[in-house]
DNA sequence: AAGTACATCTCGGGC
DNA sequence: GCCCGAGGTGTACTT
């Protein structure tokens, strides 16, 4: 890992072509080759940079001032123009033992599965990851009455969660074995919904349920300490 | 802008939770208390980092080690537990002059809305960006028997694309003014149509049209050279 | 402030 | 390898 504090200019050209006019801005040399350019604000999305694999060559321009250029296998290019080198400094980093996520929608699906009357008196799971042409429904239900139900889960309920368990429904309800008892009914289940998913989702007669993590991880802790 | 190499161990706490074992890695801290957390690999996402708005602040854990918390307004915490330091400085690289995009979809539109007939023959061009309630159609055209036709344009065909589409076609529909030589058609182009939006939009009777977008500036040479 | 669409998205999983 | 969905998405633009 090489960091270098440089005034500097920049040009990509690849899938679109992006400048960035003379000024102070991080380099971040990583032994991939890759390159990532940071300036002292913004979120963590350099302002330009060039992905792995990539190889990086020190040369110089016309007016004899210093010019790195990366290449991609893609033929994307960065061509960084140096006036002036403030900081430069190397870095032995090793292999990062990487990052150990926990709990997202994996989590609240699992959740739900444990306790589908949550959403609905008197449902019950048939099963987790229902499997369709189009991809697999979140949870296979059937309320009290024998009725199929497809669950959608989301961390954030919005248009497009609406709009998949929408082509589900199409395609289950083509299905004569899921229809014995009646339409397949949705449920859109998440942490919060958004009132245009919530208008959407109800305009196509499919129940908005919204989901109390904490209390749905109280209920398993609750059954853990009876056992 | 603090730029840090050290060997630290990392937890978050906010919409989920993460931990990264101790390691050594960079710690690219902002002027806007924003705070990066990068190894020597991977692209240009850090393994872990905080958004701005966010807050700082240095202290000691159980142990005597260095430990950093950083919060954000949404209750979100970072915390860096530093094991040993091995770079540490500062710099001053005020204010960016921001990054000059050029050529995306809206290049792609601009061809478009030149050589619509490349789309299907005879086709002309009403207006681009036309405005509707829930959003401008990338292009309004004519076809040879004066139908309406709505143009999406997507620089990689997807379901949302044909999705956005076919709202727009719903809408379109039931203005009697765009009607009177028939319903409004839909193309749906783009440069690669995925196969899953193909067969959504063949099925809802949309046309899927694979443009290439270096012809299409060709053309734009070949007549520049005629003037 | 909220909603919408785009991104040189990145990243992981499935086939 | 491609395809597809999720993201602590970020970002720009509109309402």
């Amino acid at each position: 890992m090489r960091l270098v504090v440089a005034r500097c200019q920049i040009d990509y050209a690849g899938r679109l072509t992006a400048h960035l006019p003379m000024a102070t801005r991080v380099l971040m040399l990583k032994a991939d080759g890759s390159v990532l350019v940071h300036s002292d604000g913004g979120s963590y999305k350099p302002l330009n940079w060039m992905s792995p694999p990539c190889n990086l060559t020190e040369g110089t321009a016309e007016d004899g001032r210093v010019e790195w250029k990366v290449t991609s296998r893609t033929d994307d290019t960065l061509r960084i123009l140096i006036e002036e080198i403030h900081h430069d400094s190397s870095h032995e980093l090793g292999i990062d033992p990487g990052l150990q996520k926990d709990g997202v929608e994996r989590h609240l699906q699992e959740l739900l599965a444990e306790h589908p009357a949550t959403l609905a008196p008197g449902l019950t799971l048939v099963r987790r990851e229902f499997p369709t042409a189009i991809g697999p429904v979140d949870l296979m239900c059937r309320d009290a009455g024998g009725a199929s139900v497809a669950v959608e889960i989301k961390r954030r309920g919005e248009i497009d969660g609406v709009e998949q368990l929408t082509r589900y429904l199409e395609l289950l309800n083509r299905d004569p074995l899921l229809t014995t008892n009646g339409a397949v009914r949705g449920i859109f289940a998440a942490q919060a919904i958004k009132p245009q998913a919530r208008v959407l989702a109800e305009d196509r007669g499919i129940t908005c349920a919204v989901v109390d993590y904490d209390a749905l991880r109280g209920l398993d802790n609750a059954e853990d300490r009876l056992f």
